[in-house]
DNA sequence: CCTTTAATAGTCGCAGTGACTATTAAAGGG
DNA sequence: CCCTTTAATAGTCACTGCGACTATTAAAGG
């Protein structure tokens, strides 16, 4: 950082890259936009753009998160910084250092396209398949990251609407790790967690279906989970 | 990523800045630099350096290492990126976005200033006052991420020469975490995670003092810790 | 040889959890 | 109105991992 002035630098583009997810139909989807021009037009893209010169990229990226999204308010959404992306050829037409994000939605509003986005589109992120730049690589890096911080902090909460089930919790674990998680057991970890969810006191219920009405509810002040919550070992790893 | 032609941006300098981590003396140290010019004149701060513009931020700060350590060969050290700072006000001369990085060495060659920088010297972590721009925050940000992935990941090893007790090892987590770990049962959960240590077969020995000698190890092949080692609760979370 | 120092070995009890079984409370169809 | 279905909720049991602790072993140094 010292002597500025002995260093010939070159300009870089700074841009943020955005993977948001959501659950929708019991299938984890990643929002993705359609690039209108070259390169990779025609291509499927995370959502992004450029950092304004007053601007920090956290700022940058919801900003974003709410143009690609239509969302009004995205103040109160997950969003955390990735990892800094900066190939030198990651984009053919000049030195781009992206700063990707990873953001969670509770539900899928509909897409819209953003200002700068041709089309906008929700996409289960199991059939993703070859995306513009190295956004690949970064949606494969922020889904990993999204699963792994489901073990051991509250994040689950951020995928589920402000009032929730036990139930609609533990979908949301079973379809990020693609695993089944035994009820009683998940039920009696949550709810031996000090602050990761509180009762609704209320005793409403919301099962749509046929079975027993569950309980509601609510997100906890707890951000960490001690001791995590571990995902079933499918072998590999030592329990 | 869209559309670069609908949008002026301001050209940003990319840097990056390490927190280069060391225990000496039974304590973390952190390698400081002291700047020789406006700002922060006289002020220390992290080494770190502008990225050029054909190499990844990776590789920019792998070589800062070893400018600023004096050390001939970096590669097999531990180096790995933190986040990104890019509040627009950090640099007062220009808009800086900075990538951060940690790295681990085994043990402290003496440093020596960089060709970017006055002097180099390696401080006490809890000695550190006042840093340049918002090298503060990055060193804090830092120094909780190494405390953290010492639970979790087999990254203790990254502070040990080649070749170590495990008592040195014991003295890692110690260090780091500023806790008391009993002796018999940290041998225990080292020896029965897979691939953490490997015994060194020629049963050697290394103590410089005068108990027991201790088995010598090597780092296995195993990055991650299942399950982690926690440190002590020193009370706030759950157990 | 005897003391000191540290590594190594082993024991006990509790907390957390995986695997299960049982019960309760509703919806919906006959 | 009852009876089946569905899912939430309650509870049991055994095993594992770990904290706390005690005992033994193997060297160094006076």
């Amino acid at each position: 950082m010292d002597g500025y002035d002995k260093y010939a630098f070159e300009p870089f583009a700074v841009t943020v890259d955005l993977a948001v997810f959501t659950l929708r139909a019991g299938a984890l989807h990643v929002l993705l936009v359609e690039r209108g021009q070259e390169p990779y037009a025609g291509r499927w893209a995370l959502p992004g753009g450029f950092v304004r010169p007053d601007e920090p990229a956290e700022r940058a990226a919801r900003r974003e998160l709410g143009e690609e999204t239509g969302l009004t308010d995205v103040s109160g959404l997950h969003l955390e910084q990735l990892r800094t992306y900066s190939e030198p050829d990651r984009d053919p037409r000049m030195r781009v250092v992206s700063v990707a994000f990873a953001a969670l939605l509770p539900d899928a509003p509909e897409a819209r396209g953003g200002s700068d986005a041709a089309r906008a589109r929700w996409t289960p992120y199991d059939s993703v398949r070859e995306l513009a730049f190295d956004h690949g690589r970064i949606l494969a890096d922020a889904r990993e990251r999204v699963g792994a911080k489901l073990e051991y902090t509250c994040l689950a909460t951020a995928f589920c609407p402000p009032e929730f089930t036990l139930g609609e919790l533990r979908q949301v674990y079973e379809t990020v790790w693609g695993t089944v998680l035994d009820r009683p057991n998940f039920r009696r970890k949550v709810l031996a967690t000090p602050g990761f969810v509180e009762a609704v006191p209320g005793a409403a219920r919301l099962t749509g279906g046929r079975g027993k009405p569950a309980a509601l509810y609510r997100a906890g002040a707890a951000t960490a989970l001690h001791p995590p919550l571990l995902r079933p070992t499918p072998e590999g790893r030592p329990a």
